[in-house]
DNA sequence: ATATAATAAAAGTCAGTGAAAGTCAATAGT
DNA sequence: ACTATTGACTTTCACTGACTTTTATTATAT
């Protein structure tokens, strides 16, 4: 098994144990599953993405951690999540401002976001608000925030 | 838990208990949690800003103290706009993720903002999601990011 | 009694140390 | 070709202690 199959079952256990949230020190798992501190990123970029439902907080310095929350799953059995999950998935690496409204206003209709937030999301995603960064980037930055954003809900 | 972390809880606990003021001795607040008195300044400093809504008075030699205030908020019901304008206008061009969370805290606890959208907005203002931004402009970005989100409450 | 000098009691500053996580390009496996 | 692994280097954060500055109190000289 590799290395990074093991840092894997690792943190999904502790997702399995403490309801979702796993909180670990890069160093002390890495020593413990017995790797570089870095590979620790390696499978966090490339395995809990929040095209596979995760977010990931961290903090640096003294006392450091590295959260991974598995989003939540609805109770209601409405499906909402899945249908964000759904739209995650299927949402390119880069994406115009026209289809995030477009996106977005799908979802309001569907009752998936409030007014409040899909206004809020529109706002952040313009192309106004992410003016700075360059076309090319931009869109590419755009989907990446979308996703974000879609996977705390 | 980490030092800092008490520290902040205690000063933020008498914030709570004394309306949002909170007056302390350096030297005692230090010697009860066990630190050095030194650190409560670090403390104050990271994470009591005026940026971050807090406004911090002190005196020096026999009988000093330091007092902390939360920034008065409008209490009446017009008020959220404009504490909302408030502080977008007093917000920099340029945040750390840091003091994004400590201002959504704030926001949060006047109930400016709902939790929902709390989480959203750490999400989409974290280092995390602002990745591909090179680290100079991101402390940018996320300013510019930031206004805007606010403004369209 | 008053002005002044010494002492004590606070808080402020700052530079240095160590502990964590992040980055990235080069290399190795498959 | 794609995925995994490594390690050198960077950045961030927490913490400390020696030193400074400010204020209050107390002692002393006039």
């Amino acid at each position: 098994m590799q290395m990074s199959d093991m840092i894997s079952r690792a943190i999904i256990q502790l997702l399995d144990e403490h309801e979702g949230t796993a909180q670990i020190q890069r160093n002390e798992l890495a020593s413990r599953i017995g790797c570089v501190p870095s590979q620790i990123n390696y499978v966090i970029t490339s395995r809990f993405t929040p095209e596979q439902g995760f977010i990931v907080e961290s903090k640096r310095g003294g006392g450091g951690y590295i959260r991974i929350r598995r989003m939540a799953q609805p109770h209601d059995g409405s499906g909402t999540a899945a249908a964000i999950m759904h739209l995650v998935n299927n949402l390119g690496d880069s994406v115009s401002e026209h289809t995030v409204r477009v996106i977005l206003q799908n979802l309001l209709y569907q009752g998936i976001v409030s007014q409040q937030v899909a206004k809020l999301m529109t706002a952040a995603l313009s192309d106004h608000a992410l003016r700075p960064v360059d076309q090319e980037q931009r869109d590419m930055l755009r989907a990446r925030l979308f996703k974000q954003m879609l996977v705390s809900l």
